[in-house]
RNA sequence: GGUCCCAUCGUCUAGCGGUUAGGACACCGGCCUUUCACGUCGGUAACAGGGGUUCAAGUCCCCUUGGGAUCACCA
């Protein structure tokens, strides 16, 4: 029973955000590497906030990034009954205690407290209350140490130290019978056999708490690892307001998950000088020691940067595959026209994203495009006419119409008129794709093939001679 | 406000007592070139401040300042 057993506890409140999924990363790649158990457990305690559309954009989220889980998901909802029985359990012990305070008056203290000066913290009304009040609700309080001090070592940001007497009697019991989270939270990771809970850091003032309740449960205490947020770039809280914070909005831009993972798993981890991480690497290299201690500005330049490098080496039937929607947003269906995965390789290097590959690539699916209207007035002159009739002409002798024997037809036909290269690329660039911006005419043209590359050509001529 | 955490280029970071403080993104130049990119070469740019400890401090300690988290019948 050595082995390492680490979860992802997100609560299904809404989709399945870049902060989440970097915690959700850490605890994979350490399970992965320590060839422990990733368990993925829904934190639905909250059953008024909880949705099944959440759970499943979480879900869809984790599986887009490759982060599969060994057991579970697992409710918390489904588990009421057991948290009641602990429940049951620490009041019979005296280590718990109903309290019949209102919500009301609760709040009416805090306030008053946080007016005074004083800490908000509950004055302990109904610890020492003897029997039971029968018609009355309440809720049950965890009878916490008042002295002394609570510690753990964390794995990242070393020893955390905290005097009882900050804390107060946490409510473990909503008066409706439902369970609250640092209960559950401590039930569930205990009788999981959760070894090391690795979180984002605002958990770290629940953590001396729940240590007091594994101890009055009498369960071994796990390792905890408390990982620093994500900050947006004013340095505040990573929110809607900075960009995208949705795992699958990244997707929709045209992200990458392996670019996706790369980036959050270095955004507070390092390995040296190396920027490039392949999944498998990433789960050899990974060690919780050598996640930083502090907060980290999310940089969606760093991120673009890491997708256009994994565009650029990917595999062009991939690409191809995954392009297909992106192209269908566009209106274009690439099984009418040049092969998707040739047009792919064309684009790779010079698209950052998918969204930027399709850019890229609707030309050579569009046949009646327009001709940008500055490249045409300053290309698509009539005195070109000649230039294009002549290449044309030459063109047609190819035996092969292929990059190489296209670009040898270039040369030599600037050779031959005394040209340069400047002034007949750029017309037939804009006959080609319509505009001045595209791959190399030499491979867009052995993509497009010989027919197509011909009307077009012939196309622009009719253009130009108006 | 209490408690807890954090602090190296604009950003992500390396550094674990002795370094010309390194790399990456971004930015600015050169080269390459049929466009746009890619690539490549080079450049600008940081140890928050103040006290200690030490022969020696970005590295250790304390304080200040500045950020952040958290103080729910949310998770």
């Amino acid at each position: 029973m050595s082995e390492v057993r680490l979860r992802f506890a997100p609560s299904p409140t809404g989709y399945l955000h870049v902060g989440g999924a970097r915690t959700a990363l850490f605890n994979w790649l350490l399970a992965r590497k320590l060839g422990g158990k990733f368990i993925l457990r829904i934190e639905d305690t909250d059953v008024a906030r909880s949705t099944q559309e959440s759970v499943d954009a979480i879900l869809d989220g984790m599986r887009w990034l490759g982060l599969d889980w060994d057991e579970g998901p697992f409710y918390q909802s489904d588990n009421f009954p057991l948290y009641k029985e602990y429940v049951e359990k620490l009041l019979a012990a005296g280590k718990a205690y109903k309290c019949y305070c209102t919500a009301e008056e609760l709040e009416a203290k805090r306030e008053s407290a946080l007016k005074e000066g004083r800490k908000p913290k509950y004055d302990g009304t109904c610890r020492a209350l003897g029997g039971d009040q029968p018609d009355k609700p309440y809720v049950v309080r965890f009878k916490a140490p008042q002295e002394g001090v609570t510690a753990f070592d964390d794995l990242i940001k070393g020893r955390i130290s905290f005097n009882n007497e900050e804390l107060d009697d946490l409510i473990i019991q909503r008066s409706d019978g439902t369970p609250t989270y640092n209960f559950v939270v401590v039930i569930d990771d205990a009788t999981m056999g959760i070894t090391t809970v690795i979180r984002g850091d605002d958990h770290v003032n629940n953590t001396p708490r729940q240590i007091l309740l594994y101890e009055a449960l009498g369960y071994p205490v796990p390792r905890f690892a408390h990982v620093p947020m994500i900050l947006g770039a004013d340095k505040t809280r990573l929110s809607k307001r900075h960009g995208a914070t949705s795992v699958m909005a990244y997707r929709d831009m045209g992200f990458l998950p392996e670019a996706l993972v790369n980036y959050l798993v270095r955004l507070g981890w390092s390995y040296g000088d190396e920027e490039i991480f392949s999944r498998d690497e990433l789960v050899e290299k990974f060690t919780i020691e050598n996640v930083g201690r502090s907060a980290g500005v999310f940089n969606p330049d760093k991120l673009l940067w890491l997708n256009a490098h994994y565009i650029k080496g990917g595999d062009p039937a991939r690409l191809a595959g995954l392009l297909v929607p992106f192209l269908a947003e566009r209106g274009i269906d690439p099984t009418s026209g040049p092969d998707l995965v040739a047009v792919v390789k064309t684009l790779q290097e010079r698209a950052r994203t998918m969204l930027e590959l399709a850019d890229g690539a609707a030309f050579y699916y569009l046949r009646e495009f327009e001709y940008e209207e500055q490249a045409a007035a300053k290309f698509l002159k009539p005195e070109v006419a000649p230039l294009y009739e002549a290449l044309m002409a030459k063109l047609a002798t190819l035996p092969s119409f292929t990059h190489e024997g296209i670009e040898a037809t270039f040369k030599g036909f600037c050779e031959e008129r005394g040209i340069k290269m400047g002034q007949i690329g750029p017309p037939v660039r804009i006959a080609l794709c319509g505009g001045t911006t595209s791959p190399g005419i030499y491979e867009v043209m052995e993509v497009l093939g010989a027919a197509e590359t011909m009307r077009r050509l012939e196309r622009a001529l009719t253009k130009l001679r108006g």
